[in-house]
DNA sequence: CTATGTAGGTACCGATTGGTATCTTAAAAG
DNA sequence: CTTTTAAGATACCAATCGGTACCTACATAG
């Protein structure tokens, strides 16, 4: 009885990206150790055997979603800024991306880099560490755009860039945290609204 | 054979409050999900038994252990701020209080409403209402604060508490974040620097 | 000194967890 | 067309999950 197995299309590359799509929602929106495989199963419609073919254990397939889940984010940031011309209307419509996260979530359940710091303490290594990672990612970002900012004279020389990208990404995340609580994005309006004039102090 | 039965002293008030301590400290740490009712039996050395008499099921414990927790937060909080003459000094002393959080927590794991911030969605509803409750709770608590100041002539009349209290709780919920991920207080240090700045703004 | 209520312990429940061994079969290689 | 490789399914595992029924024995009331 050879009818019974109605196999999809076999294409590697593609089951392993809607794992790690699904996976990452999942994750994010969940938590990570609240998701568990028979989750991400029934989300993708596979069963263990596949996914453990493509991950060596939950670990490895939280760390790479979470992966997955900050490139999303970074590749939609990207697309925002790039075509502004200076670096103050960059980081203005950085602010921007994040002014529409609660009504219109490029990632549903929030940032992962936040949602991840909670959880990702001393017993997650590795999670952790990819945490770390993205953090340092979305700093080196913002300090590129700082530099690139007072290189061609669009903001003042001599500011502290890590002072202010500390400042910057405090500020979005802790807002975020807000607004996803209440439900509203007052919160992180009032945040993009503070840090716009913290914008004027540093423009030349 | 009555010598195998080694009962300790019978407090029930006592019993309650070490399991919301303990398991406080747990859910702060781990993760509300993460941690079982048997990581709550080892850390108090009681029986399911024992929990399940003082607490209906685990959805409860959670939310009178966030309470408790919030309420180690607010009372040292309060601690620290009593002494303090003026509305912009309690203000200092507030940000003072995070300041320490990393190096020396008040309670471990980090900030309990930041915390479950991230795991209380839709599907915790329970959970979600009481982080709700708390963070409106610091929120008021701030604007009172701020009121104060400007009936006692030390804030600027006509400054937009709402708004002021929000950058405050999102700055340092955020720089909590990353201090706590990157393993130091830098990052809380400079958003506490930069809220200095901003408290100079509204003094008159 | 006895009776009683209840704090807390013991032993279990079905369901689910992450993980693995094994099998089937689709697709690439020859 | 045949062989081989590996993608993915199936069926299982021990351990653990939240929760419950029942029991024991301490502390109080009488």
């Amino acid at each position: 009885d050879t009818d019974r197995y109605l196999y999809p299309m076999r294409q590697p590359e593609v089951t392993k990206a809607a794992i790690l799509k699904q996976s990452g929602h999942l994750f994010n929106t969940q938590g990570y150790k609240a998701t568990s495989i028979s989750d991400i199963t029934t989300a993708t419609g596979l069963t263990k055997g596949a996914i453990y073919r493509h991950f060596k254990n939950k670990n490895q397939l939280e760390k790479e979603a979470l992966f997955y889940l900050s490139q999303v984010m970074f590749d939609q940031i990207r697309a925002k800024i790039k075509a502004k011309p200076t670096a103050t209307e960059k980081l203005k419509a950085l602010f921007g991306f994040f002014e529409t996260y609660i009504s219109n979530p490029p990632v549903k359940g929030g940032c992962p880099l936040l949602n991840v710091s909670t959880e990702a303490d001393d017993a997650h290594p590795v999670l952790r560490r990819q945490a770390v990672l993205i953090l340092n990612m979305l700093r080196d970002a913002i300090i590129t755009l700082l530099s690139n900012g007072v290189k061609h004279g669009q903001l003042k020389p001599g500011i502290q860039k890590e002072y202010y990208a500390s400042v910057i990404i405090a500020m979005l995340e802790g807002a975020i945290m807000m607004s996803k609580l209440r439900g509203n994005n007052e919160d992180i309006r009032m945040s993009i609204r503070h840090l716009g004039m913290l914008l004027k102090e540093i423009e030349v």
